[in-house]
RNA sequence: CUGUUUUCGU
């Protein structure tokens, strides 16, 4: 299996996908029986190569066979969908992975929180949150970035500062994407004294700033014409 | 390093 694996791996990396997926075929039941590397490989391959149709057909293998870790074969499938910005297909799958006590785990939240945030749906994305943390799912720092991030996005920074507040509050460390989301959102919304606050509390705090994080601020001031600030 | 999630303006 680790070497069939390894060659759809180089195949697909290499835009081969048919040929991947001909190996795949070739794979036996009872010699090498396609694993959880496999369908991923595959299905993030053809998604990733826009082919969702041929994603959701190798997908509906591991529906009928079964495999091990089919948790992360969902996940996979889920983040395609969205992806390709077919969210609601997306949904369907969390769906199913309940009625099939696959639990969803924090990357297939994570996976959908941020394609709603993504299409626009912030309200449905925040909802998601609420249910995650019922399902007795912790949110992570990838998480709060995301749905920052689409708050801010949607000009709701009041919102996007809350949970940056919100997240600290409930012991999730900000990390430097967090406050490379957050800073640009401040900007957009002139509030470039709480931008520069900000950054400096990042530093502060041991976070080093990333080329994200200076060009969102170079980029903020210029926009406003503060040219010698930035 | 055989696998899935967050920040990136055509």
């Amino acid at each position: 299996v680790y070497v069939y694996n390894r060659l759809i791996s180089v195949l697909m990396e290499a835009g081969h996908h048919d040929e991947a997926y001909a190996i795949y075929r070739d794979m036996l039941p009872d010699t090498a029986r396609p694993d959880s590397h496999t369908y991923v490989r595959l299905i993030v391959g053809f998604c990733k190569a826009g082919r969702i149709k041929q994603a959701q057909e190798i997908f509906l293998d591991v529906r009928q066979q079964g495999c091990e870790s089919r948790g992360i074969v969902y996940n996979a499938m889920i983040h395609g969908l969205g992806e390709a910005g077919e969210v609601s297909e997306a949904m369907k799958i969390l769906g199913e992975m309940t009625e099939k006590d696959c639990s969803p785990d924090v990357w297939t939240y994570n996976s959908l929180i941020h394609s709603l945030g993504k299409a626009g749906q912030v309200k449905k994305a925040l909802r998601l949150l609420q249910v995650m943390i019922s399902e007795g799912c912790t949110p992570d720092v990838f998480t709060y970035n995301s749905l920052i991030c689409s708050l801010g996005r949607s000009g709701r920074v009041v919102e996007a500062c809350e949970l940056y507040e919100g997240m600290i509050g409930k012991g999730c460390l900000p990390d430097v994407v967090t406050y490379n989301t957050l800073i640009p959102v401040l900007c957009n919304a002139g509030e470039f004294p709480a931008a520069l606050n900000l950054f400096k509390f990042m530093r502060s705090v041991g976070c080093q700033p990333d080329v994200f994080t200076y060009s969102s601020l170079v980029v903020g001031l210029c926009k406003a014409r503060r040219i010698d600030d930035a």
